[in-house]
DNA sequence: TTCGATGCAAATACTTTGCACGATA
DNA sequence: TATCGTGCAAAGTATTTGCATCGAA
C-alpha cells in the first residue's frame, strides 16, 4: 500500500500519521501468523530501534478499535493480532500457539441465527477450532518410540 | 448429581474428592453465567469461608484439563468458564463481558472442512460471536436523549 | 501552535508457583 | 501411610497508565 494511501487511511479514523504507527501497520499486513504484541514489537524494531512495547500496545489497540486489525479469541494469556480483519474462522493449536485461518461457507454473520440478532448488535462472528497441530502432535509422537497406534503425521 | 456419583467421576479422573472440589463442581454445574476464577471464588466462599482463590484457579485447570468445564474464549483479559462442556455456541459482549449460549445448527465439529482434520487433532469447536448486548445498547441510548434513530432496545 | 502520540517507568490485573501443612484413599 | 490437595505468600506475565516530551497537522 502507498504511504500517500495509508495517511489517508489513517485520516479517516483520526489517527495521525507516525513512523511508528506506519511500521505497524506494514508489520500485521504482511503477517501470516497472528502475531502478540510482543511479536510485532521485535518485528518492528528492526526498523525502528527505538518503538517502545506500550507504543504497540496502544497502537494495536487503536488500529483494533477502528477495525483495521482484529484480536484474534482462544490464543491463550497473551492478546493476538490479524492483520486480515475480514470475516474468517480460526484454528489454535493448544499446544505451540500456532493460530491458522481457515474458511468455511455457512457459518458466516448472515447464518447466525435469528436470536442472536435479538440478543444485541454483532461485531464479528467466527468458528474457533481449538486443538492440536500436527506438528506438534508428531513432536509427541516421536518421543515414544512405541506409537504403534494410528499416526497423524506425516 | 449425588455425592457418591460425583465422587466417582472424580475417582475416574484421577483426582481426589475434596470438599472444595465439591463445591467448585457444584457451582458451575448451576451457573449459566460463565464465571470468572474470582467469581466462583466469592460463590464458594458462602460455603467455605477458608477457601484460597488459587485452589479454585488450581481446581478450574484440572477439570478443564479432564474435560468437566470448558474454557470460554474472547471473554477479555479473565478467563471464563462454562460447566456445560458440551458442543454449544458463545454470544460475548465486548461491553459488560457478559456471555450467553446459543445453538446453531450445521456449525458443529462434524461441520468443518475437511482441511481442519489436516490440521491437527480437534479438541472442540465453536462460534464465537463477539458484540454488545441488548442492555449495553439501551444504556448508551439513554444517555443521549437525541436517540431519533432506530432503537435496538426495549 | 495545538493536540494527539511517544517513551519511560511505575502500576495494575490476572494467574501461577514454592513450600509446609493437612486430608484423602 | 503415601500421595495428592490446600492455603499462604511471593513471583511471574501480560497489559495499562501517568507524565513529560516530541512531532504531525
Amino acid at each position: 500500500m502507498l504511504i500517500a494511501t495509508l495517511k489517508e487511511l489513517f485520516a479517516e479514523h483520526g489517527l495521525k500519521f507516525t513512523n511508528q504507527r506506519y511500521l505497524v501497520y506494514r508489520t500485521m499486513a504482511a503477517a501470516r501468523d497472528h502475531p502478540s504484541a510482543e511479536t510485532v514489537w521485535r518485528r518492528v524494531r528492526g526498523e525502528a530501534p527505538a518503538i517502545s512495547l506500550d507504543t504497540v500496545y496502544r497502537t494495536l489497540a487503536a488500529f483494533e478499535t477502528r477495525g483495521l486489525v482484529a484480536r484474534v479469541p482462544g490464543g491463550g494469556d497473551e492478546g493476538r493480532f490479524d492483520g486480515d480483519a475480514t470475516p474468517h474462522h480460526h484454528l489454535v493449536c493448544l499446544s505451540c500457539g500456532a493460530i491458522e485461518d481457515f474458511s468455511m461457507p455457512g457459518a458466516g454473520l448472515a447464518d447466525l441465527p435469528p436470536e442472536v440478532s435479538a440478543w444485541g448488535r454483532v461485531r464479528d462472528a467466527q468458528v474457533l477450532v481449538r486443538g492440536v497441530c500436527r506438528r506438534c502432535l508428531c513432536q509427541v509422537e516421536n518421543q515414544q518410540p512405541d506409537a504403534n497406534q494410528r499416526s497423524e503425521c506425516r
